[in-house]
DNA sequence: AGTAAAATTTAAGGAAATTTTAAGAATTGT
DNA sequence: ACAATTCTTAAAATTTCCTTAAATTTTACT
């Protein structure tokens, strides 16, 4: 479960916040300034509700702190529009800018967004075009039907998955799912890079997952 | 250099969008139609801004599409604000939501939120002129166009590319590239040099890029 | 201009790397 | 211990890449 920290002072606004955050199944933190927003969060959390106006240190000051420090994605809650300081924000490393009054299924939608594109994010869904890896139960979906891997390819396709631009040697992959053993046979590799081919080929035959960096490895195909 | 593909088929807003995006230092492609954008969209495309009220496939079914393919932040664009069509967007993978009429900066914020996200910072690219060489992924652009070089290639015009002043002697290359084979004949070496200044004609017909110095050796043309 | 040496291009054969297939070894679960 | 699954290995088939050789073009020099 992912866990969501919400700063605002108003507490009719933070409750109501708690509420609908929990009835999502999101862990909730709520601090009512700036001073105690920063002094309560802590590694576990994966997401910032920031509200702007704030006594004690300001919305600005706040943002500065955190990112400088944590690399946890912000959304900023404000009922003013005004076009300067929205942009002073995301200058200072907001992700996102949202006013009051809100949708709140809006809300939601925009949480799941930057939740989804963190490293930060505590899921443990690995998502990389229409593959989703879940790393907590093994379990893969491609296309929306059901992949059943082994251990080994689970890992190979993890690693993969996790850095789509790299491209990752062999002996990398060795290093990576096999653990240093340079007893194996370089062939091992190729197999059970074939057999994930073969298993996704089932589930989209239309995409190429998978590609070979000849003489040199394998990535994930742009 | 990132580019932006706009999928937007006023032309008016189409031409603004495109000149405020060029402003910002950003490569940009233009297309007027849902289907247009999905010919369009290549492996460059770092980012798209979809307008919603298309022609054709309407919005919903290009997210789709291009989700499904390509691993590609996007930015829809709509006038109208009703909320369930944009839970609807959120849900087929779309990354943010502005509705029109937005301001330009708030715009360009929110580019550079998406863009951030999915960069990988490591910087392993070698530039001489317009090629882009990078060593991590062992891709190379000339001309915002990918070419593809064996590794033979790849190393060869990386150790041009490293020291784009010094003339290689023949026999330096085979030492760096091929690793000290004095066995090889002499003429390997020209093939591949003839095979590299080919691929690159191919994306920029106009530019030298290898000189040869007669009877020394090769290096980068001024 | 003519000539020889060096460089470029082209095509083809062979070398090297990858993919696939299949079967036996190792591991796991019951 | 047995059955089932998974991993490894080996070998054949395939693909890609490199090298070689020959023909052509360019350059340097007389």
């Amino acid at each position: 479960m992912e866990t969501i920290l919400i700063i605002e002072d108003d507490k009719n606004i933070n409750d109501m916040l708690s509420q609908l955050l929990s009835n999502n199944n999101y862990k909730v933190l709520s601090a009512f300034s700036g001073t105690e927003g920063i002094l309560i969060h802590n590694e576990q959390v994966n997401l910032i509700l920031l509200d702007l106006m704030l006594p004690g240190k300001n919305g600005e000051e706040i943002i500065e702190d955190l990112k400088q420090k944590y690399n946890v994605p912000v959304i900023v809650m404000s009922a003013i529009s005004n076009i300067d300081k929205k942009l002073d924000l995301f200058n200072l490393g907001a992700d996102d800018y949202i006013t009051k009054p809100f949708n709140n299924k809006e809300l939601i939608a925009r949480i799941k967004v930057h939740l989804k594109n963190g490293k930060h994010s505590k899921s443990t869904v690995i998502k990389y075009k229409d593959i989703e890896l879940n790393t907590s139960d093994f379990s893969v979906i491609c296309n929306n039907k059901n992949v059943v891997l082994t251990k080994n390819e689970f890992e190979l396709l993890k690693v993969l998955m996790t850095n789509p631009e790299q491209v990752f040697t062999k002996s990398n992959l060795f290093d990576l799912v096999w653990g240093n053993e340079d007893s194996a046979d370089d062939n091992t590799l190729n197999v059970h890079i074939s057999r994930i081919r073969n298993k996704l080929k089932e589930c989209n035959p239309k995409v190429e997952y998978i590609e070979t960096v000849w003489s040199i490895g394998y990535k994930m195909k742009k």
